[in-house]
DNA sequence: CTGAAAGCGCTTACAG
DNA sequence: CTGAAAGCGCTTACAG
């Protein structure tokens, strides 16, 4: 409970503006909300005054009537450490907001230890109504926050896909179809022992691309190779990596599920003298600075997270706007990753 | 205004605890604030029935009765590009979380272009009540954000010093001390070509690291160099690097202001062919989980960040609980960072 | 076109 | 120990 603070001066209420401007508070209500019901002239002063005393609604009292929070609640559930360094957060973060404050809502943020903490969270949230909506991400293959969501009538946006999760709107890229572009691509430079450093299978993400990687093969008679597991964090990419290269019948490319793990499988590959691309192609499933930073840098899958997180939020308000009729459930697919090719890559070696 | 959801269970009031129990609101909300008031035993049906019903208090219903939002406002102006992948901030906003949800606070957070963004979301926030107060990133050498949050009364925090702003109780590690460590260590190693790729000079730790480095030049009576003025950015990192390996003198050891650019420009040496160590010692002042990613592992000052958001978030609960008396002011300095020797530093080539 | 009043869900003196 | 009532700052039917 903190106290009134000592200086500054008193922020100004609706009954300030009715009393300087002499009339009710409900009709200085309404010419800040442009309703009808006041005169032009009477409008006018008071939105002089509203300035002059440099009035904005105080959003306790607005959401006690009924008009929400303008609020939106973002957990995620990912070790600190290594959030830090992915720049896909704070990308799709950014995103999110720059729609978001176009309607003055504003971006409740929180990282969580793991999902047990993140749904939590969301029971919390909408008990005590500090957000009119959240937005999931890192989607489950098997989801149990979907189901909190729709017990609680919390309108939500899910990312990641495909398909819906019950009545969640869901906005999604295909992971599918992006995997098979890197292997067709590595393919036909001649690989044929390709190598994966994929992720935390319960993300329904890694998991597809895990599948569609082993499709490919299939396809283009590929050598068959374990999808490596990890957690995302530089230490498995790296450890996975030593592993990998460490084998007598060694890959000559390795695809990494993101760019964190990327650049430690490069370094991993550098300490143990392999010359990458000479003699090893090095792919990663994100994009970011950190991709262009190495030497070599690195061929990565390309999109605008950005507008991503922007489209994300517009999809959000969509469902604020008008909750879905059960059953139905609004999709967004987003543009598939391109594949941008930097050093990294080359034929396989002779 | 977003309608209600049409799934869902309606929210419990304390209403709906009162006509359970059988007792009146006020009653009920004496005993779920642990208030005295109520006998034990009207106490314990009351929190039954509460946990009974999910019931959780109506934040903004609470707000308008005076207990303040338990919001904090965190606002970042850098470009989104960059902002992404310096973990520094998402390791401070971890430790500000950590600190504020024991307290059940939550973190609003907007990342913004500039000042001038930042100071109007500051505006808005304290009009509209959003916020119980601020932390405040990157100070300014001269910052106006001092001046508009002391008018506006609005408790604060800053990070970065040393000196504090007017009222505004700060947190600061010894920037100078910091460089100057790492001064004394190169020279030690025997360099005396010393070059620093700075940060924006408008942030007073930047310009003190740069003082500090002069100090040290001076006292060490090391080659006068420039320290090169960039946006913290990777491409003007990788940029200042080319221009000073390309100079006829060019200098045996270079301190980059934070870890992208260390990273961007121990790619520009090898792509110049220029071998670090051997040639070239690379020291960024910045820790993270990128220093270590890269081969050699760079050389860095290291710290505890989620600590340092810890403490920032607990100074401002301080403030919260009793504001300042005009003209005093909290302050709390931090440890030093401390120099992480790794691969990318040596002794001056012969 | 305008005013007076009730209500949102809490907290908190004030009576009993 | 407990209840009835006022108040926080808005919005919104309901009368005039």
């Amino acid at each position: 409970m903190p106290k009134k603070s000592s200086s500054g001066a008193p922020r100004a209420r609706i009954e300030d503006i009715a009393q300087r401007v002499g009339v009710s508070k409900g009709a200085v209500s309404f010419a800040l909300n442009g309703k009808p019901g006041v005169s032009e002239a009477t409008r006018q002063r008071v939105l002089a005054v509203a300035e002059e005393l440099d009035w904005g609604p105080n959003s306790a009292a607005r959401a006690l009537s009924g008009a929400g929070t303008s609020v939106i609640g973002l957990v995620i559930a990912r070790p600190a450490k290594t959030l830090g360094i992915e720049p896909f957060f704070a990308e799709l973060t950014s995103g999110i907001q720059a729609a978001l404050s176009e309607r003055g809502f504003a971006v409740q943020m929180q990282i969580v230890e793991n999902l047990e903490a993140e749904i939590e969270i969301y029971r919390r949230w909408w008990r005590e109504h500090r957000v009119d909506g959240v937005i999931l991400v890192d989607r489950r293959d098997v989801d149990p926050r979907i189901e909190v969501i729709n017990s609680l009538g919390m309108p939500a946006v899910m990312v990641g896909g495909p398909g819906a999760p019950g009545e969640i709107p869901t906005a999604w890229a295909d992971d599918w179809e992006a995997m098979t572009s890197i292997v067709d691509y590595l393919a036909a430079l001649g690989h044929r022992r390709i190598a994966h450093v994929g992720g935390v299978p319960e993300f329904l993400h890694s998991k597809r691309r895990t599948e569609a990687l082993d499709a490919a093969r299939q396809r283009l008679g590929l050598d068959e190779l374990l999808s490596v597991v990890t957690d995302f964090s530089d230490q498995q990419g790296a450890s996975a990596t030593r592993r990998l290269l460490a084998a007598a019948q060694r890959p000559t490319a390795i695809i990494f599920d993101n760019d964190v793990m990327a650049l430690a499988g490069l370094s991993v590959a550098m300490e143990m003298n392999i010359s990458v691309p000479a003699e090893l192609s090095v792919v990663s499933f994100d994009d970011s600075l950190l991709t262009s930073l190495t030497h070599p840098a690195i061929t990565a899958l390309s999109r605008d997270t950005f507008d991503f997180g922007h489209r994300v939020a517009r999809l959000l308000f969509e469902s604020l706007q008008e909750p879905m009729p059960a059953g139905a459930a609004r999709n967004l697919q987003l543009p598939t990753p391109v594949l941008q090719v930097r050093a990294s890559t080359g034929a396989v070696p002779r």
